[in-house]
RNA sequence: GCUCGGAUGGUGGAAUUGGUAGACACGCAAGACUUAAAAUCUUGUGUCCAUUAGGACGUGCGGGUUCAAGUCCCGCUCCGAGUACCA
């Protein structure tokens, strides 16, 4: 009875739809684990392989879990909201919640294309997900929460006294009664003001001084603008100057928009890394984001105005080293300090600045440009005159815009210097700065007054006392981390529940959902705005009380943020999340995705999730406890060269001209190794190639000419190894007429090269040609067994008939002709051995995260099994739930064969048993007076004293004895036994 | 430039705390069954020497620690990732 595959997924698959069998209990009395994967953004052209291995991983530890006794928490969703669907609705006019529907649940695009519907793709595989708790981020019902935690924020601030975030009122009773002079507040207000002031003020007014502390506020801000896009990124969606989706062009431009104040959860968000399980490198990545550095701000007096020019510098030992000052061309003082006969200059270098793009301003490093403004600074300690100059490489967005140039100790500062022939002053002692600036911590100060014979440690602790005696400035942190911004100017995506009177925002007050109203394009209006101002007032479905709506939607992080909270509770209509609810199944225990979401998700959702937490709605602060980043899976795709031949015909009249027309022969595909061969060589062989097949007759009077090669990329399923298979070749290609020239061998090998999945490379695989093929069981056990799921790997399929036979074997052992085949015997000691030995190895791989390893292991039993022709019914019982959690159809459905009348779901993972390993050895090194002298076997489950007392008896250590009674005996299992004689 | 990873047979990889390197699988070779193919099964398979017995070498390179190093330490080479005027 063979092993059908096909029949048994698609049963267990339909009985645990109908059975619910993994929906998790919300009020159990059991511990709960909480498995989570990056929900997708479902894109038309539908999962290939590389897209499950991350939740075959989670799945495979979903269901460990549940045989362990855990309540999991296992779900599935949608990043629903995004680019892709809504260029699709420039293009065609769809609507985007149509394409966003048809590709998750399938059906046909506008063009009539295929989609397969990614709902259906995750089916064929066996997930165990609870599909009960399904959110999708671009239904009402999911953003009206994402709109209630926007507002929430935005009636909150910072309170640096309490180090965390509080509701506004707090901050207004204090406005009320004592003004703003005793408030410590993560903020961009620089005034102070009484309570009378405050009090005095108009509603406008009070609102505009409560945007500067609001933890989401609309400001005027330099954003990164992507005119292709026509829409403003947020840094973490730059890569290389260029947009992330797409690659097109960013420029600075300053411009009205929200930002949220993740600037204020800096510090938390970079101490609390080291409360988290992830990866070295993704914390790593975060904390260079975050970016701290220490340093004091010091203020800069411009000679004979009443401007100051504020700088930070992490060196303030190096103060005395000052001979210039940069602005960033956008600093605010330039167009005030700018003395008159430099304007012109002054104007032309911001102008061309702010053309440059951002890629263009990287790719320029080297070149050194900057224009003196005319005005001269007072250096605070010294009082020399140092002149002020703007150049680009100083950023309006990092510090206050503005440096104190010190050439000795700044590279560039020493190439700007030495570029426009600034004084380069040396403040270090017995240090060379001729030729390039001095950048070492390990330098003494000198010709820097009370700095002087101090090294770099002790003279920076002692410039900043000296500038915050003098009222010059503060020690200050600063941190690489900007504000992030929240508006995108797009149609698809989640509005904010915010309206204008004038040009003051305000929150919408409606417990209601804000949805996206219907409009008729969904591009820019002619005078610029976002798509949404073509909605008329009347099209929202909430009556706006002021001018207009919000035109702007929120980013593609916002619903992302928070989206782990919602599947614990996902169709409360009255809360985000129900609080008994998030109480019980906290964070999440074990969260699995790519490693790209570094600096963008994975910041962003610690930063809402700390916001939460201060407000008291969830009971943690970090969201992912555990984090595991899966690989890349890469296609491999396979080259062929194509060479082209002119073909000359010596005799008019000859049939070959009729011969040639219906047959253009002029291609002849060769065997890789031939690439490198003489095309004098190809013309030989490919003549004779064509007497072959067309015979000497019709052939001897063609010469043939070389004129080109061509590398062409072949369908990977025409391919098996390094060999094409022609003949799926010609058909695909209808390359009939054409010749192979094959290898001495007689095969016909490709290039292969390993690069990124792609359409154009032919080298893409989807799961459901390899499901269709070997079955389910097989493709999550090969995706596991591929290698470390961490590591980036090429797909190939050459292995996967191995793993197919293992289930086979399996298959086949429990089976004959008739049907089930198993014998009720006790098990014999070697069955249990092998058996137990499997428990182990299989727990214990899957607790410590290694994915890859169990696979072998089952392979191990099954092979020791058969050789033992081992059907007993106690060994297949625990055999198969150890295996389910990696091949859970076939295990149910032999689980079922057994008898039993539950899913094996609900089984519990079996406990190995010592007693049947006694076989399995230690080794313990034997060594005399510290020299090793013999390795000596011994069971692995002995006590110390017997291990000692088994080595004092053996017959070689009596020998090196002789007799002798040692004065120390040392033993470590596994280690060393060592004599003192 | 800075930061973090990685390098093991023909291939993917295993070796968890320093303890028989190369598990398991692919591929390859030989054999069995078969008219044949597929499927399945058996055997072999790091390199070199040797008919065998056996021996020598072997985890990117060079050193070190240790009775013992793929694993720890120092110095390099190459590959990958992140980041980049951050004052």
């Amino acid at each position: 009875m063979q092993y059908q595959f096909n029949e048994i997924e698609n049963k267990w698959r339909k009985y645990w739809a109908e059975n619910k069998t993994f929906a998790a209990e919300d009020n159990s009395v059991k511990p709960k684990y909480y498995v989570l994967d990056m929900f997708p953004y479902p894109s038309g052209a539908g999962l290939h392989v590389g897209h499950p291995l991350g939740y075959i991983a989670s799945d495979v530890f979903a269901r460990f879990k549940r045989l362990q006794g855990f309540n999991v928490l296992h779900p599935m969703g949608y990043d629903s909201f995004g680019l892709p669907a809504e260029q699709y609705a420039i293009q065609t006019g769809q609507h985007p919640a149509i394409t966003t529907k048809t590709n998750i649940e399938g059906g046909t695009d506008k063009d009539g294309n295929v989609i397969p519907g990614y709902r259906n793709q995750l089916d064929k595989i066996g997930f165990s997900f609870d599909w009960d708790r399904e959110v999708r981020t671009s239904d009402p019902n999911y953003y009206k929460w994402t709109q209630w935690i926007f507002k929430q924020i935005f009636n909150s601030w910072y309170n640096k006294e309490t180090d965390r975030a509080e509701v506004i009122d707090t901050l207004i009773e204090k406005f009320e009664t004592e003004g703003n002079v005793n408030v410590k507040a993560v903020t961009d207000c620089d005034m102070t003001f009484t309570a009378e002031q405050w009090n005095g003020w108009n509603e406008e007014e009070q609102r505009k001084v409560l945007m500067s502390y609001r933890l989401t506020f609309l400001s005027d801000t330099w954003v990164n603008w992507c005119p292709a896009l026509g829409t403003v990124l947020a840094n973490d969606e730059i890569k290389d100057g260029v947009s992330e989706r797409g690659g097109h062009p960013v420029e600075q431009k300053l411009m009205r928009q929200w930002s949220m104040r993740i600037t204020a959860y800096a510090e938390r968000l970079l101490k609390d890394l080291d409360t988290v399980d992830w990866t070295d490198s993704i914390k790593d990545i975060q904390r260079n984001w975050i970016g701290k550095s220490e340093g004091a701000s010091v203020e800069f007096k411009v000679e004979s105005s009443k401007f100051k020019v504020e700088v930070f510098t992490t060196r303030p030992d190096t103060i005395y080293g000052v001979s210039f000052m940069v602005l960033a061309p956008e600093h605010e003082l330039v167009n005030q300090i700018t003395t008159a006969e430099q304007k012109d200059k002054i104007e032309a270098y911001k102008k061309a600045a702010s053309l440059k793009s951002e890629r263009d301003r990287q790719s320029d490093i080297k070149n050194i440009t900057g224009e003196f403004t005319g005005a001269y600074a007072i250096h605070p300690f010294s009082g020399d005159k140092v002149p002020v100059w703007i150049g680009d490489y100083v950023l309006a967005s990092y510090g206050t815009g503005a440096v104190m140039a010190v050439p000795c100790g700044d590279q560039r500062d020493w190439d700007f210097a030495n570029h426009f022939n600034i004084e380069i002053k040396n403040i270090f002692k017995d240090k060379d700065i001729s030729e390039a600036a001095y950048a070492e911590k390990d330098a003494v100060i000198t010709n820097s007054d009370f700095l002087n014979d101090l090294p770099v440690k002790k003279a920076t602790k002692l410039a900043i006392y000296e500038i915050e005696r003098s009222r010059l400035g503060k020690g200050k942190t600063q941190y690489r981390l900007r504000d992030a911004v929240f508006s995108r100017q797009r149609y698809w995506g989640e509005p904010f529940p915010v309206y204008y009177k004038g040009d003051t925002p305000y929150l919408l007050d409606t417990d209601e959902v804000v949805e996206l109203p219907a409009i008729d394009k969904y591009l820019p209006t002619e005078d610029g705005e976002p798509p949404l101002a073509r909605a008329k007032k009347e099209d929202w479905n909430i009556a706006c009380p002021g001018d207009r709506m919000e035109y702007n939607t929120m980013p593609g992080w916002a619903g992302s943020s928070w989206y782990f909270l919602r599947y614990m509770d996902s169709k409360n209509i009255n809360e985000f999340v129900d609080v008994e609810k998030v109480k019980y199944w906290q964070n999440v225990d074990l969260y699995i995705g790519g490693a790209e979401h570094a600096t963008g998700h994975l910041l962003y959702s610690r930063f809402w999730t700390k916001f939460l937490y201060d407000m008291g709605y969830i009971p943690f602060e970090e969201p992912f406890q555990k984090m595991i980043n899966q690989g890349m899976i890469q296609g491999n795709s396979a080259y062929i060269a194509e060479v082209h031949f002119s073909i000359a015909f010596w005799r008019e009249g000859h049939d070959l001209e009729k011969f040639y027309d219906e047959n253009p022969l002029t291609t002849m595909y060769v065997a890789s190794e031939y690439i490198e061969s003489d095309f004098v060589d190809m013309e030989k062989e490919c003549h004779k190639l064509m007497v072959e097949k067309f015979g000497e007759e019709l052939m001897k009077d063609v010469e043939l000419t070389y004129a080109s090669t061509l590398r062409k990329a072949v369908p990977i399923d025409s391919v098996s190894g390094n060999k094409l298979n022609i003949e799926k070749y010609i058909k695909w290609s209808n390359a009939g007429s054409s010749v192979f020239l094959k290898n001495k061998n007689g095969d016909f090998t490709v290039e292969r090269e390993v690069e990124k999945m792609s359409k154009s490379k032919y080298n893409v695989q989807t799961p459901d040609e390899l499901v269709d093929k070997y079955g389910a069981d097989t493709l999550r056990c090969y995706e596991m067994f591929l290698g470390p799921l961490e590591q980036h790997k090429p797909w190939d399929t050459q292995g996967i008939t191995g793993v197919n036979g293992f289930l086979k074997k399996l298959w086949r052992l429990f089976h004959d002709d008739n049907g089930l085949n198993v014998s009720d015997e006790t098990p014999t000691k070697e069955e249990l051995k092998s058996l137990h030995k499997t428990i182990k190895k299989v727990k214990e791989d899957i607790e410590r995260f290694a994915f890859n390893t169990p696979v072998s292991t089952y392979m191990i039993c099954v092979n020791e099994l058969t050789a033992l022709k081992c059907n007993k019914k106690d060994i297949l019982q625990d055999l198969l739930i150890i295996l389910s959690p990696y091949a859970p159809h076939i295990a149910e459905e032999l689980w079922a064969k057994l008898g039993n009348k539950e899913s094996i779901t609900y089984a519990v993972f079996p406990k190995h048993n010592d007693a049947y390993l006694v076989e399995s050895n230690h080794k313990y090194p034997v060594s005399f007076n510290g020299k090793m002298r013999f390795m000596l076997e011994l069971p692995t489950n002995m006590k110390k004293e017997d291990v000692e007392a088994a080595v004092m008896a053996n017959e070689q250590t009596l020998k090196y004895l002789a007799g002798q009674t040692p004065k120390k005996v040392i033993v470590v299992p596994n280690k060393i036994v060592n004599f003192v004689v």
